[in-house]
DNA sequence: GTGGTCTAGACCACG
DNA sequence: GTGGTCTAGACCACC
């Protein structure tokens, strides 16, 4: 389900956010549907209990979990996750653009570089 | 020449280095021009001499800067670092919009965008 | 009758006593009525029913229930709480006006704020 | 400087949290100054420094610390927490009116209340 | 069994 | 010396 780099300089806890966010925002964890305990997670990835509760912790405060006490953390539905995620990525999107700019990168370039990822939508949209 | 963010989450060596690179991206840095000391940059900042030595080493590796024993430290001709800065965005553009198009956003959206930070040019160019 | 919200942080059983209590301020149940049965009351929201025991033992500890062993539990007569909770409320309020006072909140804006709860009564009453 | 409550239900960190917003918010730890570090608070208050830590990472989420890694947590300027603090309190004192409405507390009897804490000022302002 | 908190002790990057 | 992370192991409330 998850694999961990140890050579990644970023703290374990932060790699198993992304990974689960990652999962969660590409619909592979269901809304509503229930995660693994801490636990067995922590057992699984051979990491204390304490860093996948972290991770977890994480996850809720960003609203990608819901943890029921006692009975386990649950994938939040995903409207409320979206409209912040979308905004975290614009804003992501503009920095980006105003690095290539400075550059020199032009504006056909970029839209070439679009257009490998929406495939068949014309530029004349 | 640069302001530093204690308060900025990352260490103060990358803050230079980020400052530094910007400089000379943008051109305010012209090539083969000769960098402050490490001693001066340090005295200048109010940081200590190894924190300046560790960004120039970075900056060194990275392509910007190149060192002469007993002289000081030059900036790289822009030829020698231009191409793997610009394969190294376009990469992390390609990533960033891998995402995007994941959380269903359209590339009419993305459009609007890019023409808010390049103005002036009209969409069927 | 009552709704439980297992998102929210708090246990279940203190939910439970938060809407009982509720219910019995309000005036939904009356003096002397009888409550449900631990058992029927747990089937019908689905819970424990220690959880509801342990609700009912904490209403009848803070005054809302009385229970006559074999028969039941009973609401409390409203002059036997009400004084209690008056008190504990004042007390509240006046520690939050005090919070309230010190981060410079002016008189004027706790009258707006009470008129909106209060509306139709003048502020020269 | 802050003294625990052992027989206090809620998590030491929460209580540290508690104290320390509030020797902010009346102004006795001043803008900018240094906070005691994690392992010298953790000795004084006879506690592990994972759960000071713990605190002071609370704090700085919350807008009334900031941390310089390797230097130290500092005391943020007012301007920056006051508006929330003001809206959340302001919130809490709604919810409160509520109830005590509820209860059938007169609006005569809050501005009694209010009138103890802003003692001078009279009622027809 | 579940999540939440806490202790004791360790290592790391940073300055 | 500072904050940040992690492990190992423990206890608690809740259900």
């Amino acid at each position: 389900m998850i694999v961990l780099d140890y050579r990644d300089k970023r703290p374990i806890y932060e790699q198993v956010v992304d990974k689960l966010e990652n999962l969660i925002v590409c619909g592979a964890l269901e809304s509503n549907m229930k995660m693994p305990s801490v636990r067995s997670l922590a057992m699984e990835l051979s990491v204390n209990p304490n860093t996948i509760q972290r991770a977890y912790a994480q996850l809720e405060q960003d609203g990608y979990l819901y943890t029921i006490v006692g009975r386990g953390n649950y994938v939040t539905s995903e409207n409320e996750w979206k409209g912040g995620k979308k905004k975290a990525l614009c804003k992501e999107f503009t920095e980006l653009l105003a690095k290539m700019k400075e550059l020199g990168i032009s504006r056909q370039e970029l839209l070439e570089l679009i257009s490998a990822q929406y495939p068949g939508e014309e530029e004349n949209v």
